[in-house]
DNA sequence: GATGAATGAGATTTCATTCAT
DNA sequence: AATGAATGAAATCTCATTCAT
């Protein structure tokens, strides 16, 4: 088949697969549910990717590329503006894709678990080999630092033009950015709405706050960091 | 068999199945496995848990249990020190237990990822029948809100006792604790160890900066939360 | 307990056997069935039957005590009709016990099925050790020709007393008797019904043709048999 | 799969089953241990049978053919014999089919044991659920009256060619001669051997004894029937 | 590359039978 | 003896994955 083909019908094939996963969760997807939605066969389906692991990983691949454009085009759109901004437009930004893209940011989360001390722990008995061969776990792992990095970036770019107070450490902020989102997005999991008010609390409330209380954060950090 | 004698050997085969499930991961665990570690024979194991979800969602439940207990504990010790304290306390427990509790911690993560909804979305396709008929499901449900409350209420002892700033809304701040939380521990979970640095970050530190931040908030809050 | 207290309870039981096999088949049947039905556990039904096959046994064996006394009685309430014409009401005997008691019947053509070979094959892998310990098995054993020898000797006495024709082999007639009943009873067992026509042919008109095509013979073997 | 490959793959396992069966009985015998002998797996086993009765009513429904094909050959080779000696002919047949295929006589009066008041009664609790979803269960009904119908259509032809008395009903004798084979063959098996002698008798003798009554009374009923 | 069939691994179930109390 | 729990063997099923054509 023609590259452009081939790249065209496995991109058709992802979008059959999302839409699966979406409906009923990665677990009880069957490859042959997937393949009938993508009108293939199931070795075809297996042809394109060798496991139901490394289809998922095409799909978190496909969600992180989305963030990172997400975030690129966050970023271009609001190129005008200061670094502590633009950093807390990326951090809604992201909240945003999370709530718009559940079964991406279910990918990403998962697969930050899933990789959990593959690089520092011994037993990395969780790693299957299906995942360790696939082709698309290490695209991810090309990528799974970009978000970072775009976030970090515009930290730093707001201690440079005098938005954010030079006493914060980009990288660490960053990372609290990262835990505070993840924790935002997997309560808003659990909840299963952002409207929709969890002891008396609508969920909505709490991402303002928190993109509220990092705006300050970055401008008056409580200590060193 | 007499009800403790069976509540026993209940509690004997949830160990078995956590230290599988510890080892391999629940997905890759097998009931023979457990049974085995159990002393059981599968036949047997199958006449206290139905199916393998329900032993998951036993973890899961002695998971909610042991932090409720964790939590009750935290508090009758700290009984002498100011709500202010013994809420930042709380938090500390929690992130301890759970980095403590790997199993647990990613089970009650995996219960609340499920649940997704369940309350708000019509098609609850996520939920097998295996779960739905699971025993220790409604358990944990019945138990999922205990350890917000339990946290609530010392905010609200902190508020009453001066210690914690009377603006604060204490549900809403437990809310925000449990998202802080929840996010540090899925980070966490993918760096794999609080030492390992992340982009040379040390995760110990934002554990500190969470509790810090956590303590200065209920002391002045950025707004009207 | 006291033997004729022993004695009753296992006549119980076995009658709590026959009402389940009625109902469902010996081999669907369950002994935890049997044992509600008897009000007793499974493990007591244990303690007085070793095993399933040897309950089978044992209602083989009230069977063919059953069809023995049956006979028995013929024989005694026809005492003073010719040696023929008991030989007869034998015959016919027979028939209406199997038809009444179809468990029976089935119990005792079972009970031939298995023996088979039991004798003359080598490999007697369909005889189970469950059987070949069974209690009742030993006992329907002795029994088993019971039924043969009062026909035969019924045929014998009608040569003797001139109502049957001396030329007549009592034994082999015997057989012949059995074979036609034998085939009777399980024709009549898959169309279900005496009156039921099969083929528009009602097995009732066959049973009277048998017992007058044997009374012909009886009277004028077709040869030398 | 084409058809044909099909079909002969599943005529290649039922010979492994009709194998295993023969050898270990029905009941005794294990699925695996049939996969086995097919070569193929369980599941193989299962994709091609639902259940271990269908798979026993398949082997039921070959023995159906076998004897029918076995009737049509034999009236086939006997077409120049007068409707008489076919008819005799057939009954000859039959059992000898029996004799040399035990485990498909043994299957038909399986299944006639099986099928009794399907028909007729209400309760059909001793259908299994198995026994309903299976797909040769139903191929057997279709076929099941078969034999009948090539006796009958033979004795007519006697009847017709003058061979046989036309005081005879075809159908009625059909019957008759089937409940003497049923019963034969019953006792046979009980007997596990034609030469061995039962009470001094050796069944062969029955066997031809049966076959001769058969003749003279087709040739001289004993009354109108 | 596409198809239908097959495999292998493991979950789940059903029972007869046995154990411990 | 009686009870509740456990065992062992085998049936059955579900899927991811692979083979043969």
């Amino acid at each position: 088949m023609k590259e452009p083909t081939r790249v065209k019908k496995e991109k058709f094939i992802i979008e059959a697969a999302e839409e699966i996963f979406s409906k009923v969760g990665f677990k009880n997807a069957r490859m042959e549910d997937v393949a009938a939605e993508a009108k293939i066969t199931k070795v075809t389906l297996y042809s394109y990717f060798q496991s139901k692991e490394n289809l998922y990983m095409a799909v978190t691949y496909r969600g992180l590329n989305a963030l990172a454009e997400s975030y690129r085009k966050c970023a271009q759109t609001y190129a005008g503006l200061s670094g502590l901004d633009v950093s807390i437009n990326l951090m809604d930004d992201f909240i945003d894709f999370c709530e718009k893209n559940y079964l991406y940011s279910e990918a990403l989360l998962d697969y930050f678990s899933l990789v959990r001390s593959t690089n520092f722990v011994k037993d990395d008995t969780k790693l299957t080999d299906a995942m360790k061969e696939s082709s698309y776990f290490a695209k991810v792992q090309e990528l799974q630092n970009l978000p970072y990095k775009i976030v970090a970036k515009e930290i730093q770019r707001g201690i440079d033009d005098g938005s954010i107070n030079p006493k914060v450490d980009p990288m660490f902020q960053t990372i609290q950015s990262w835990i505070m989102i993840v924790g935002y997005v997997k309560v808003l999991a659990a909840a299963g709405n952002a409207e929709a008010p969890l002891f008396g609390i609508s969920l909505k409330e709490s991402k303002q706050y928190i993109l509220d209380l990092k705006r300050t954060i970055l401008q008056n950090p409580i200590h060193n960091k």
